[in-house]
RNA sequence: GCUGCUGUAGCUCAGAGGUAGAGCACUCCCUUGGUAAGGGAGAGGUCGAGAGUUCGAUUCUCUCCAGCAGCACCA
């Protein structure tokens, strides 16, 4: 390899000095150099230096290698520092991975390979696909490159030779990406063994310091070239990495649990919907789910209705000079699903489109009938079935699907309002995810795009308005600049799942774009028509994508008020078929969802049945409950049962399946 | 949409160039059993769709459809 132009100014100094190295434990060092991280590690002990993964250099994680210049503070990096350690062993995993594969198939072109969460990936460019059998051919090449325990090696290259090298070894990928670092600015390098890449660093000390036990590929994947679908595909593949074989059984034991709460799952096996071929991303909702589904409605109604909202409903298909008119047709056409209307029943041939969003109906709601500054604020809701034409390889679930419905309101409003109303919404929208066992969420503020509509002047006071608004609740939040929509800034609110997932579902966006192209005014004090501003807005999001989070926070165990089947009334003995009913009419009397089992099995039969459906209470009913006119009360998850009153219980049962916001107590 | 993979019974999956199998679920029979699977018998499949190769295709090839993992997209 030509690796001998190096250039760092730190291996050029001549002049030997004395530097102090201050430790950890406040002990002073004094050094002449040329000296290096390792060097000191190796002066404090034999052993620290065995185990020395990195060191900080005033904070900063650097190679052990590196020649320390100046007076520092100075602390050794080993396996025991959990965060530092698990970023080098992912980020030497990328490139131990990398030069397996350039090993066993040479003409393998490389490019980047980050660290990510959990993990590491690698992109690739190479004719011939990677296999599933590829990925243990690579993993064993992996386990020989390591053994070997090649030290790593850096060096600081100017621009101009790495643009030589990567042009000599054919890694036009590597050009690219030096050609795209600043001229004049040096950049680093890396070995191990013969194997080279062009790296920030830092990076371990040498190969064998990655537990060859405790990695595993994970998947091969296509990915564009800088992230960009005009790019070329290369091919990805990704890996996990720990510390220890166990972190990586502990992960991998994880990912079972995960996928075991994965709603696509639960919703077959809780039969709450399911999605087929003839109708791709339109989800068909079961009994169980469809009862879930309606007490989320039922419920959200309620708060809207408190909240000041008027409740609509617009129509599913309109003519596209609608759409024409919102701009929709212009910009979101490729996203809509078109429906004609032919000569035979009409006249002239109509086409129509889907809705994709209500709000433009919502806007000819509005625009009926002359509006006074005393009509406004107006809130219009509606749970609006829209249907979007989402790319086939985008749906997931009920997460993204081309038909859903939306929790979702226009507030029509001065520009003086907004902050109030923002205010409002995000008060709603807090004691909602609250009641939906959400006790936390992320707020983004994303401000004024290049490419925008409506003056300076409007975004100032919109921009300030949400953010007054979230200041109220919560000064932890992220500002998203550049990011909002062309017609108004916007707050997003994401909610982090039982597992640590992030979904956006709440939004709330200012417009002060359709009012303007669909004539929405209202009389001011003044007696002259204004311009309202109009503000887009949504909890859930969607009740097929917040039913998705929700199943998958809860794995399918519902509060009692949300469980499709809240109580199953199971006999032990066909004696009590006749009490049985009567339980269950009691219980559906008092509002609840119950059912009764008198089928020919084993009480141990039906308690397991029921339990793997997730039914929250189980009442058994034997002879002696017959006789004493009581229950065999069994909550899920929790081991044994509970012998009670028959009128208690029902009690007690319909008094928890009230929903949250029916509570006496609230 | 792109790259790769997958599509066999309701579910989970096995299988082979000569038209298919297991477990669970389902139906029936026996069993009336006290809190996470009692026993027996039976029924159930155009092997995602279409075309091609072949004497013969569910199996091989191609196209399409859908799903999965990512990427891109996500008013």
């Amino acid at each position: 390899m030509a690796a001998k132009q190096a250039v760092d100014p730190q291996q050029k100094s001549k002049t030997a000095k004395n530097i102090t190295v201050t430790l950890p434990d406040g002990a002073e060092r004094t050094y002449a150099t040329p000296i290096t991280g390792g060097d000191v590690a190796a002066d404090i002990s034999k052993s620290l230096l065995k185990k020395a993964f990195a060191c900080k250099v005033d904070g900063a994680l650097s190679d052990l290698s590196r020649p320390l210049e100046q007076d520092c503070r100075l602390s050794i990096v080993t396996s025991q520092d959990k965060a530092e350690a698990l970023e080098l062993i992912r980020h030497d995993c990328a490139h131990i991975m990398a030069r397996a594969v350039q090993e066993i198939w040479p003409d393998t072109k490389v490019t980047i390979g980050p660290v990510i969460e959990h993990g590491f990936f690698y992109d690739f460019d190479r004719q011939e696909p990677f296999s599933t059998d590829d990925l243990e051919t690579i993993e064993a090449k992996m386990r020989e490159i390591i053994a070997k325990k090649d030290p790593v090696r850096t060096e600081l290259w100017s621009r101009k030779d790495a643009i030589a090298f990567y042009k000599k070894a054919d890694e036009p990928f590597k050009v690219e990406l030096v050609d795209a670092i600043p001229e004049g600015e040096d950049l680093r390098m890396y070995w191990h063994g013969e194997w080279q890449d062009l790296c920030r660093g830092p990076h371990l000390a040498h190969t064998g310091q990655v537990p060859p036990d405790a990695f595993k590929l994970m998947s091969v994947a296509g990915s564009y070239w800088r992230g960009d679908s005009n790019n070329k595909m290369l091919q990805r593949i990704y890996g996990v990495a720990f510390r220890s074989k166990d972190d990586l059984k502990a992960h991998l034991h994880m990912l079972e649990e995960a996928a075991k709460r994965d709603h696509r799952r639960l919703g077959r096996e809780m039969e709450l919907f399911h999605i087929q071929e003839e109708a791709p991303g339109m989800v068909f909702w079961h009994p169980n789910g469809w009862s879930l589904y309606r007490a989320l409605e039922d419920y959200m109604r309620r708060r809207l209705t408190a909240a000041g909202y008027k409740e609509i409903k617009t129509p599913q298909l309109v003519d596209r000079k609608l759409w024409e008119a919102s701009g929709h047709w212009d910009k979101y056409r490729e996203n809509m699903f078109i429906a004609e209307v032919d000569e035979e029943h009409a006249r002239e041939k109509r086409v129509n489109a889907l809705k994709p969003m209500n709000c433009p109906c919502h806007v000819q709601i509005y625009n009926q009938g002359l509006k006074s500054y005393r009509d406004l604020p107006l809130r219009l809701a509606e749970f609006g079935s829209c249907h979007r034409y989402e790319s086939s390889g985008s749906m997931h679930g009920l997460m993204r699907v081309r038909g859903f419905t939306q929790d979702d309101a226009h507030i029509f409003c001065t520009e003086d309002q907004i902050e109030a109303e923002t205010a409002k919404f995000i008060g709603l929208l807090s004691s909602v995810y609250k009641d939906m066992g959400f006790d936390s969420f992320d707020i983004k503020l994303s401000t004024r795009p290049e490419q925008r509509v409506g003056s300076d002047e409007i975004w100032d006071k919109a921009e300030t308005a949400l953010e007054n608004a979230v200041r109220k609740v919560t000064n932890d939040y992220e500002i998203d600049p550049g990011e909002g929509a062309f017609y108004g800034p916007k707050l997003d609110f994401k909610l982090t799942d039982a597992i640590g997932r992030e979904w956006q579902c709440g939004t709330f966006q200012a417009d002060f774009n359709l009012p303007e192209r669909l004539g929405a005014e209202y009389v001011g004090e003044d007696g002259a028509k204004h311009r309202p501003v109009m503000m887009h807005r949504a909890i859930l999001g969607s009740f097929e994508r917040f039913l998705g989070i929700l199943i998958e926070n809860t794995a399918g165990r519902f509060p009692l008020w949300l469980a499709p089947r809240q109580v199953v009334v199971t006999t032990i003995v066909s004696d009590a078929d006749d009490y049985a009913e009567e339980v269950a009419a009691a219980l559906t009397a008092a509002g609840m969802r119950a059912e009764t089992d008198k089928r020919n099995e084993k009480i141990n039969y039906k308690v397991r049945e029921h339990s793997e459906g997730k039914v929250p209470v189980i009442l058994a009913v034997g002879r002696q409950e017959v006789e004493a006119r009581t229950v065999a009360m069994r909550r899920l998850g929790a081991q044994g049962q509970k012998v009670i009153d028959l009128d208690e219980a029902i009690t007690a049962l319909s008094e928890e399946a009230t929903p949250p916001d029916l509570q006496p107590n609230t």
